[in-house]
DNA sequence: CATGAAGTTTACGTTCACGTCACCTTTTGA
DNA sequence: TCAAAAGGTGACGTGAACGTAAACTTCATG
């Protein structure tokens, strides 16, 4: 347990691990989307297990549409443990409002899908009426 | 007959009648999505009526979600090929694929939505078992 | 201990679809 | 005729998300 727990990995193998180039995880750790990797002195950094699922996670909620900066918003919640009732309160209500976008994005979404599907339908009564 | 076939007309009207700017006809023109205008000497661009109904074509097909690139491929089949089957054909080709795209984004964005929700649900749960 | 692989910082390059100067030439209308 | 309006060309700006090169330091291995 205690090996799992503080093993730390260095950038090349931490951007293996979650599919993604060294470059992107300076750069998402110059944003302060994942926590800064602690440096030895040698000025190399380490990062915990953690930081894979957290790229893991970034890569999911780009996979949606979200911007970084948006990820930025609400990254923390994902792996942040919050304590206090104030922290978890706030929280919830994050989520909520988080849920709300994602509710009027599945909206647009779908709105979008519509129209598309109206754009193919008129091609193919257009050839129907032609052949 | 014969004037409306050779009435040609200077960038700031066919931008107008095209309600885009002229920097986006010297733009469109740099790409080639529509002919170059004939230079009069003087060095001004000439342009014939035809050309804001292919202003107008490519409006259309931005709106479908086309890019400028995509859109290259498949506008000079509206003008070159006057029954524009081919042209169609091949729009539909990239609509169905656009379409893919957003049908792949609407399941992700609904199994967000249920993690999120899976959130919520797990916050309430502990409110309650500290209320 | 020597080397090559890996890591660091700095900084410019890229894509998209134009907007916005700047500076010069041509056209138009009073 | 002469100033204002319009047009032409070149080049830099925008914003997001990195890619890539350069020049140097540190790590790991035979």
């Amino acid at each position: 347990m205690i090996d799992s727990v503080d093993r730390m990995m260095r950038i090349g193998e931490l951007a293996k691990r979650a599919k993604v180039t060294p470059r992107t995880v300076r750069y998402y750790e110059s944003l302060g989307l994942i926590p800064p990797g602690e440096r030895e002195g040698s000025g190399q950094h380490r990062y915990p297990e953690q930081t894979v699922a957290r790229l893991q996670k970034i890569d999911q909620l780009k996979a949606l549409g979200l911007s970084l900066e948006e990820i930025g918003k609400v990254i923390h919640l994902y792996f942040d443990d919050p304590s206090g009732k104030k922290a978890k309160t706030k929280v919830l209500e994050m989520l909520r409002g988080h849920l709300a976008e994602t509710e009027a994005q599945l909206i647009s979404l779908k709105q979008f899908r519509s129209e598309v599907l109206g754009h193919i339908k008129r091609f193919e009564r257009w050839f129907e009426t032609k052949a």
